[in-house]
DNA sequence: CAGCGCCCCTGCCCGC
DNA sequence: TGCGGGCAGGGGCGCT
């Protein structure tokens, strides 16, 4: 589930309770995520402590004196804290015990996430190197869009969700922001003028931000460090709600694939 | 080299 | 009530 917003408040909830303390021990109960949780994970964390932790895409990334820990939470998975020790549920992969017994735990049912570990400068890495630009960075504005759209006819879907073009922007928050700007998401990005990108920049920027200040969007497996849900989902237009009325005309929305994902649109409102 | 599918995996929901 | 099929928030990678 995790989009750009739950990765921002996953983070911002973990943080306090972990930054600055030392590391004492790591349980990893089954490393075979996405790629193999390194073996010597626990090694490479032990005696060390938390410096800083940042965001990057979707990816997290804690600064140890000795490297990076990335954690990627792919579709399902979460990290939460435990003031102290309790039994492991069936999905709680790898916990990451500090020297005052709080617990670090990372949980993921589909096993899409992935725990991997950064020998010097993480924006080298292979999985960093190619992103593009943060959504809320200024370089991602109606100009870069625009001039890299030209001749070209993907859809605007695809090219929203590409981590190439702009990274953070997964299936529900692309679905949302063309709706807001009233653009299909089928609509070919040559064709499109600058003024619709000053629209959609502002739409995706908004739509974003929204839902990091409500705690995300929670669908079935996320909720929120403190065992909060997000509120995001009660004020979703079109993810999830093919075939039923638009709620700003009432026409009946209508759900296509694009790039083997669902896409929610209004025929009326958006062209 | 860009763009398009495939696939990793479990859970859930729907229809029969 | 049980089961098979399809679908789910991501995204790297291999192939055309």
């Amino acid at each position: 589930m995790p989009e750009l917003p739950e990765v921002v408040v996953t983070l911002q909830g973990v943080l306090p309770h972990i930054l600055g303390k030392k590391v004492s021990r790591v349980t990893v109960r089954n490393p075979n995520l996405r790629w193999p949780v390194p073996k010597n994970l626990p090694i490479l964390l032990c005696e060390n402590s938390l410096q800083s932790a940042r965001q990057r895409a979707k990816y997290m990334l804690f600064k140890f004196a000795n490297g990076h820990m990335m954690v990627h939470l792919g579709m399902s998975g979460n990290l939460k804290i435990l003031q102290k020790h309790s039994p492991p549920e069936k999905h709680d992969h790898v916990d990451i015990i500090f020297n005052d017994e709080v617990i670090l735990r990372y949980s993921d049912p589909r096993r899409f996430g992935s725990i991997l570990w950064i020998d010097g400068d993480p924006s080298i890495h292979k999985l960093l190197v190619h992103l593009g630009p943060e959504p809320f960075s200024p370089a991602f504005d109606a100009h870069y869009l625009y001039s890299l759209s030209r001749g070209k006819t993907t859809t605007v879907k695809q090219f929203l969700m590409d981590n190439k073009i702009v990274v953070g922007v997964g299936n529900i928050y692309a679905n949302e922001s063309l709706f807001l700007s009233g653009i299909r998401p089928k609509k070919s990005i040559g064709s499109i003028p600058l003024n619709a990108y000053k629209i959609l920049v502002a739409n995706v920027i908004e739509v974003l931000s929204k839902a990091i200040r409500q705690g995300g969007t929670t669908l079935q497996d996320f909720a929120g460090n403190e065992g909060k849900t997000g509120y995001f989902k009660q004020e979703l237009f079109v993810y999830g709600r093919g075939g039923k009325p638009c709620l700003k005309c009432k026409k009946t929305l209508k759900e296509i694939r694009l790039g083997q994902r669902s896409s929610v649109y209004c025929p009326s409102c958006q062209e």
